[in-house]
DNA sequence: TTGTACGCGTTATCAT
DNA sequence: ATGATAACGCGTACAA
């Protein structure tokens, strides 16, 4: 375990460990003989300088936390993406962090403000419904990105939200099913327990039936089943057998996440039926697997690209002191495809 | 920027540094009250441990890194779950880290294993072309999984790798494909200058054609495109547009990814032509998505599970010291679906 | 241009 | 059971 460290370099060189630092982080004033030199043994080597001391001695770094609430959807995947670009177009570090379901984000993230001298942090999914108190700790700038929060209007001056509005989205795409002449809409909703995006898109659904005079019914409301993994294919497929099961009548379905949408596909394909001859249907996100399915699937597409721009723009903005905290909420877009048709009313 | 240390902890409630940080870490040789008076004091402070101070100091930690290569592709998903399961059951912690395309992940695991005192590395992906000189800095027992490593045998013992053979599993849907009638079979490809496992799956292509004596034709094969994501739907979907609309005969095709094959399916969809009817479908790979898009897609599945399991049971007993490093290989599965059908000969 | 010495926040060691 | 203190490896003010 005999570790190469800065003090190896410097007695090997024959320098001091002052000369060896100013040569691994390009400071100006060294003579470029000295510094290649240093250079050709530290290769020699193989030295790699610890990031642990490194960050402990470090004043302020410009790096940027992105820390993402479960790993599976793909919807985040584009939208770190994006965001990844952004950050390296300023110049910046990222350092992309997964959150489990049950941990909780912001104690992740005060560790990593201590550990890495983050200059921000955008938080990516979750719920966030934490005490403004424990908000406080957290002295460094951070935006919530697409997590439908709750509102609470207390803490809404300590961090920023870039967001669709899950409720009014929702409403969008059955408001489309509706206008198209469906009456009978079945939905893959979330749990009854869900306090987040799942709840307020079941809202939209009852928004728009109720905007239309149509009454809701609980019979046609499943919600995915929580030992499965959360908004998946195969959630949304076994929903969908199981409504078609029931012989409850729906000429129309809205599964809550577009990978739902390709499970509820499969499911109506099995039981013999046609997309959208005899069901259409739709989900929510505007991911690619929903150009490829065969249908299409219509959904609500939501303006990752821009979001993502418009989150780290902010986020620079507020580091630079030129702006203070704001709520922005983008519009979706319903996005019609083949799955879904107009039924004669 | 005023943060609270532990020495501000030590000085609030009357105690010294060392008693502190016996709280923190749980140390045996403490008084219950005191313990929990620290701790109260830690909550009201809103204390939180400097990780670069403390991967400093410590000694030895217990966790195990996994560096994923890319971080786009759902295959991995899986596995990194799987695997993070039995680090959990082992009470190791794990810290996921994606590398880029273009990063080198010797160098990144360099850096981690000084800055977090890692006990082992599990590579994902990537292709591991490197020098054993290099590969000999790394001083932490590391494992190669799925990854097509190229078989350079002057650094075999210096690792273990857990994959699957991408040539014979290649070699083995192809087969399949053959045996099923099919004699034009067309394939997605990677680039030319692929060097891993695109490379190492052209052969297993080319292998299964001229064991049953069909001549290799060049303007069947259609490499992916550079410029959009690779292994993507779109890629298949671009790829297999163009292979459809150079009027080449074929029956079946072989994209080298489910996601791929999604695109390709789509692609014979949009040509007006029916899967398997008009043409035979494969993917690579084992997804989820093959399992539910329409047709389901007929591929070679890969030991996900059992492959997670091999690659940390045996690193903890390498980390033991109970085991060399070793070399295995899995293999994988044909699994008929309904992109696929026997033609007559 | 270069070297010396101190301190970052923590844990391990040793003494009490 | 507790406290004082020396590292851990590095960056940087300051001296040279």
């Amino acid at each position: 375990m005999e570790q190469v460290t800065i003090k190896d370099i410097a007695r090997i060189c024959g320098v001091g460990v002052s000369t060896v630092s100013r040569a691994i982080n390009n400071h100006p004033d060294i003579n470029p003989e000295t510094k290649s030199m240093i250079n050709r043994v530290i290769r020699e080597q193989g030295y790699v300088p610890n990031n642990s001391a490194r960050n402990l001695k470090r004043t302020e770094a410009k790096t940027i936390a992105v820390l993402v609430k479960g790993m599976n959807n793909p919807f985040f995947t584009s939208m770190v993406k994006s965001i990844e670009k952004e950050i390296k177009k300023k110049k910046y570090a990222m350092v992309l962090h997964h959150v489990e379901h049950d941990e909780d984000e912001i104690d992740v993230a005060l560790e990593l403000v201590k550990e890495k001298r983050l200059k921000g942090i955008i938080f990516l999914g979750g719920y966030f419904k934490h005490s403004s108190e424990k908000l406080g700790y957290l002295n460094v700038p951070f935006i919530l990105s697409t997590a439908g929060g709750s509102a609470e209007t207390t803490s809404k001056a300590m961090y920023s939200t870039i967001s669709v509005d899950d409720r009014k989205e929702s409403y969008r795409i059955v408001d489309y099913l509706i206008r198209s002449g469906h009456k009978k809409i079945a939905m893959i909703s979330a749990s009854i327990e869900d306090e987040s995006i799942g709840k307020l898109r079941l809202e939209g659904y009852k928004n728009a039936l109720e905007e239309h005079g149509i009454s809701f019914r609980q019979e046609l409301i499943r919600p995915m089943d929580q030992d499965l993994e959360l908004y998946s294919m195969e959630n949304g497929y076994q929903a969908t057998k199981q409504l078609l099961a029931s012989g409850e009548e729906f000429t129309a379905l809205y599964a809550i996440s577009d990978m739902m949408a390709v499970g509820a596909l499969r499911a109506i394909h099995e039981a013999g039926k046609k997309v959208p001859e005899d069901y259409s249907v739709v989900g929510y996100d505007g991911i690619d697997i929903g150009k490829y399915s065969i249908p299409t699937i219509t959904t609500v597409n939501q303006p990752i690209e821009e979001m993502a721009k418009e989150t780290i723009g902010l986020l620079f903005d507020i580091i630079a002191g030129k702006k203070q905290h704001q709520h922005r909420v983008f519009s979706g877009e319903v996005v019609v495809r083949e799955s879904t048709k107009s039924i004669e009313k």
